[in-house]
DNA sequence: ATGATGATTGCGCATTAAGCAACAAGCTTT
DNA sequence: AAAGCTTGTTGCTTAATGCGCAATCATCAT
C-alpha cells in the first residue's frame, strides 16, 4: 500500500537537470568537450545546450581553455569543493549510522577521517554502559597504531607507507604497539582484505578497537567508522563478530554516498 | 564600435542560474541549509526553491543529512571535483599564457604541479632560440632545488618542510644544490615575498631557472610557471627583471581562474 | 575563393517552471 | 491539550521561459 522503493518521481526542473547532466558529462572525460558532443550525448538541440553551457560558463562552473572552444571544468567547481568543510557532510549523513551501531554493539562509537599523519575523530556517540570509552571527538590519535588510522590506511602499500611516516622511527605507546614500517603494511594488507582493522591496546593500554573504511564511490578511503571497548568486555574472539557489523555498517555509510541518494 | 567589455549579456537560463545559486549558498555555509534561508536569499517563492533543491538532490549535487531536512552539499560534487584531472584544467587556462612568455622572455617555459616529493612539468612552450632549455612535459625534478619546486613550496614553513622531506639528508645534484632544510625554509620565505623563486644551476649545472606560482582563489598553490634558460645567455642580474615578469603571468593566470570568467 | 564544419543569435510557439494557495507536519505558546 | 505559527510539500493555473528551428557568422581546409 505504502509505494515502497519511490526514490523521488518528482518530475525535475528540466533545464537545471540538462544542466547538471553537462557537468557531468564534461568531469567524466578529461579532454575538453565540444559542443557537438554534449549535443549528442544529450539529444536536445545545439542552441539550448548552448545557452546551458553559457549558464554554467557564466558562473564559472564550466570554462573555456585559452582561445578554445571546447568546454572545460571552471574554477568554481574547485573553489566549492575545496572551500566546503567535507568532514560535515560525512558527519550528518553517518550520525543516524553512529547510533544505529552503538545500540548494536553496546560500546562507544567514533568516526574519524584522516589529518594528515593522524585520524582525527570528528563524532562518537556513546552508549548506556556505565563503563565506557568516553567520546573524544576532536582528537587526533596516531594513524599507525588505532584501528582507525589502520582502516584509514587500508589502501597503503609499504613504499606509500614510507613515504607518509619518513624515516623516522615509531613511537612505541604501549607494549603491542607495531614498530616497523614493514610490519604496518602487513597489518594493513590484511585489514584491507577482511574489510575491518583492529587494534589490542596499541594506543592505549586496556583499550580494544575496531574499525573499518568509509569509501567514496571513486573507492577511495574517506573516513573510518569503528567501535572502542575496554579489554575486559571485548575479548579478542569478538574481533570477527564484530569486525562484520562494524564493516557493514561502513558499507552502508558508503552507499549513502554514491550519487544520487536514497529515500528520506 | 566593437561591444569592448562585454563579458556576456546573454539571458542566463533561469532556473539553471538559480540552481547554481543554490550551490553556492550552501557551499558556502558550512552549516545544513533549510529551505527557508535559501528562499529569503534567492528572493523567490518557496515552492520553486523546493523543486530546484529536489533536482540538486536528486543528482546528488545537495543531500540530507540523515533524517534531518536542511541541506547540505552532496556526494556528486565530491565526486567531481575529485575524479577530475585537475592539471588538464591549469594545462589549458595556462597555454596562451605560456606562449605568451616565452614570446617576452625568448625562452622556454614549464608549468608545473606538485606531485608529492616532486614538480611534476605538464605542459611547456619553446621559443625560436637556436640554444635553448628543451621541453620536458611529464618530467619529474625535485622540490627542494629547483625554482619550480621553490614556488610550489613558497607557502610551507620549516615544520612542514620537515615533515614533507622527513629526515633524510637532501641529495646534492651539483654543487649549488641547497643542502638543509634550514636553508630551504630561508629561501621560500625570501622567494614568498618577492613572489617568485629562481634556482642557479642547482638541479642541473649551468641551467638556470625562475619560477612564480599560480593560486586558487583560496589562495592555496596548485602550480607554477616559470622560464629556463643557459647560464650564458642568462645572468644573475636578470634574475629581478625576468622574475617580474614571470610573476606577472602567474598572477594573470590566477585572476583567471577566479570564480565568473572574463571575456572569450 | 569556396565550401564545410561548428559556434552563435533571432524568433515564435508550446512547454515548463514560477507563483499562489491549500495541505501536512512539527513545534511553541497559552 | 488546543490553537497558532513556522516549515516542508503538492495541485493547479498561467504566462513567462526556455526550446527548437533556421538563419547568420566564424573558422578552417580544400
Amino acid at each position: 500500500m505504502p509505494n515502497t522503493g519511490d526514490g523521488q518521481q518528482k518530475p525535475p526542473i528540466q533545464s537545471l537537470d540538462r544542466g547538471l547532466v553537462i557537468l557531468e558529462a564534461v568531469a567524466k572525460s578529461s579532454n575538453p568537450v565540444s559542443l557537438g558532443e554534449l549535443t549528442s550525448l544529450l539529444g536536445i538541440d545545439r542552441s539550448s545546450v548552448f545557452r546551458l553551457a553559457g549558464t554554467l560558463k557564466r558562473r564559472g562552473f564550466l570554462a573555456y581553455p585559452t582561445g578554445q572552444k571546447d568546454y572545460i571544468l571552471g574554477p568554481t567547481l574547485w573553489r566549492l569543493s575545496h572551500q566546503y568543510d567535507w568532514g560535515i557532510m560525512l558527519i550528518r549523513m553517518s550520525r543516524e549510522h553512529l547510533k544505529q551501531l552503538a545500540n548494536q554493539t553496546n560500546e562507544t562509537v567514533h568516526l574519524a577521517i584522516q589529518e594528515g599523519k593522524h585520524a582525527l575523530f570528528i563524532d562518537h556517540a556513546v552508549t548506556n554502559h556505565v563503563i565506557a570509552v568516553s567520546g573524544q571527538t576532536g582528537e587526533l590519535v596516531p594513524l599507525y597504531c588505532t584501528a582507525h588510522g589502520k582502516a584509514l590506511l587500508a589502501d597503503f602499500d609499504e613504499r606509500e607507507l614510507r613515504t607518509l611516516f619518513g624515516t623516522a622511527p615509531l613511537r612505541a605507546y604501549t607494549k603491542q604497539t607495531v614498530g616497523t614500517v614493514a610490519q604496518l603494511a602487513k597489518d594493513c594488507a590484511q585489514f584491507k582484505e577482511q574489510g575491518f582493522a583492529t587494534d589490542d591496546g596499541e594506543f592505549q593500554e586496556g583499550i580494544r578497537c575496531v574499525a573499518a573504511p568509509i569509501r567514496a564511490d571513486t573507492g577511495m578511503i574517506i573516513g573510518s567508522i569503528g567501535i572502542s571497548a575496554p579489554v575486559l568486555r571485548f575479548p579478542k574472539e569478538r574481533y570477527g563478530a564484530v569486525g562484520a557489523q562494524v564493516r557493514a555498517v561502513a558499507e552502508q555509510i558508503s552507499i549513502r554516498l554514491r550519487s544520487p541518494q536514497r529515500r528520506t
